[in-house]
Formats: C-alpha cells, sequence, structure tokens
DNA sequence: CTTTTTGCAAAGCGTTTGCATTGAA
DNA sequence: TTCAATGCAAACGCTTTGCAAAAAG
C-alpha cells in the first residue's frame, strides 16, 4: 500500500476514534498501523510483534483489548479462523476468503458475482442480516 | 426424526466405520446416536452429558477423539463457531448457518439458491475446493 | 493374541479479567 | 484533575497429548 494511502487511512482512523470516544495512544495507533502494513491477516500476536519493534514496552493485553475494541466499534475487520486464533484485517475492500484446510492458509479473493449475493426472503422475514460470510474450503496448489 | 430413521441412520454409520477400520465400541454408538437425536449443533460437552445417561464412565476425551476421527473420515460434519466451542452435526442434507451475533444461537436453513453456488474460475485454477461455507450473520428477532 | 480404543491426568494455547499505575484530554 | 488506557499477572475455557489398562476383532 502506498504510504499517502496509509496516512489517509490513519488520520480516518483517529477521527472514527474520536467519534467511538476513544482516545489517541501511541499504541493505538501503532497497532492500527503495523494491521494496515500486514498484507495478510495477522493474529494479535504478530501485531504485538511488530508493535514492539516501535513500543517494546506494549503488553499482549494491550493489543489484544484494543483490537477487540475496535472490532466491535466497527472500524478494523476481524477474521475468525476456527481452531488458531484470531485474526484480523483492516476494511478495505468487500472480498471473501479460502482456506487451505492442509496448511491453514487463508487466502483473499473478490467476486463481484459473491458481493451481489442476496439473502433468502424466509430468512430476512426472521432475521436483520448485516452480513454474508463466504468462506471456500479445499486444498491449494502447494499441498496438492 | 422418526425412530426408523434413526435406525437406518446408525446402521450406515456402523457400516461406515468399518469401511473405514473404526472399530465399533458402545461409546462409538452412543456418541453417534446422541448427535443423531440432538436437534441442534451440540458440542462435546453437550454430547458428553447425553452419552453418560446411558454410559456413566464415558470420558470427555473418548468424546472428543472420536468426534474428531467422525469429521476427519467425513463421517459427521463440523460447525466451527468462534469463540466458542467446537459444535457437530450429523450429515443429512445441505444446509447453511444463520448466526445471531448478539446471542450466538445458530439456526439452520435451506437455499436451492445458496446450494447451487459455483467458484469464481480463477479460484478454482489456483484451488482445489471442496466446500462452500456460508454464514448469514445478524441479530435474530428476540434480541432485536 | 494383536491392535485399537478408552479413561485419566496433565499440559498447551489462546483468551479474558482484576487491579494498581500511567497518561490523554 | 479526571477518567480511560496500559501493563502485569493470574485465571479461564476448550483443546490436545502421553500413557497404562481395557476391550474389539
Amino acid at each position: 500500500m502506498r504510504k499517502e494511502r496509509i496516512d489517509e487511512l490513519t488520520t480516518e482512523f483517529m477521527r472514527k476514534c474520536r467519534k467511538s470516544g476513544y482516545r489517541i495512544t501511541p499504541q493505538r495507533m501503532a497497532i492500527y498501523r503495523e494491521l494496515l502494513k500486514d498484507e495478510g491477516h495477522p493474529s494479535i500476536d504478530e501485531i504485538l510483534a511488530a508493535v514492539r519493534n516501535f513500543l517494546p514496552n506494549v503488553s499482549f493485553d494491550t493489543v489484544y483489548r484494543n483490537l477487540i475494541s475496535f472490532f466491535e466499534a466497527g472500524l478494523i475487520d476481524s477474521v475468525e479462523v476456527y481452531g488458531g486464533p484470531r485474526r484480523f484485517e483492516p476494511i478495505l475492500d468487500p472480498h471473501h476468503h479460502f482456506r487451505c484446510t492442509v496448511c491453514g492458509r487463508l487466502v483473499d479473493f473478490h467476486s463481484f458475482y459473491y458481493d451481489s449475493l442476496s439473502v433468502p426472503d424466509e430468512i430476512k422475514r426472521e432475521f436483520n442480516v448485516e452480513k454474508i460470510r463466504i468462506t471456500l474450503e479445499g486444498v491449494c496448489k502447494s499441498c496438492k
């Protein structure tokens, strides 16, 4: 990602933080920045390691609590990979995931076809659907 | 589910077990039977409790190991609800899930539209997709 | 008889919480 | 100066493993 884009998203993030009543701390800024820099789906531990390059005393706990808070406030997204630790990603554009059941690798992909899926009427009637999660599962080339 | 249907599925299950090289034990039969009887998506602990009504000395461990084995052999299905314990269900017909993000309730629904979804070509080229998981997320009536 | 399965117990791993201290506003 | 955020440390919940005894084939 271009540096300008990162700065832009970071500014936007700070604005949203203030709106949600979150104070701006160096830890929070670093957590969000490292999440943006990571191209994958970093776990709490991975983000912690990255943040510690800049703020060596940050605790697991701070990273944990903040990622959860950010997610709950809708500031970032959470990818739930069963069995492994919780993973996170910045909210960029809509996408879906392929997961290799052998190596556990998680791959992003885009699909307008999937993006535009509708919700069956009988579900709409009974539930307030906010999100459609589609995960393809199978085996990736290197594991085959 | 009708008793005859349960017996039929149980016989089928035993046949598959033998084919997979699994020995038939009272524990295994009870585990599968209780899984069939449960209309929801029981966790290991829930199945354990049910099984213990018949076999009081069964350990968590036996239920755990067997459910995992059954799943890996394709004898039953696994529902992965992040944050909570792993859940299981017998393989009956294809269906999808709605999850309430407030109370955590997991609801089955059927949809031919979702059943017949195809996999994008660029994914097909790179991965062997075995399964499409669709989970709708939102809020159910009682939580609204 | 052989080999799998079981039950037990302990360890593992990621998550979650309580509390005193620190620091943002 | 106030209240939220941090760091620490411990507890927690569910999963996973090693091993000796029991049971299936």
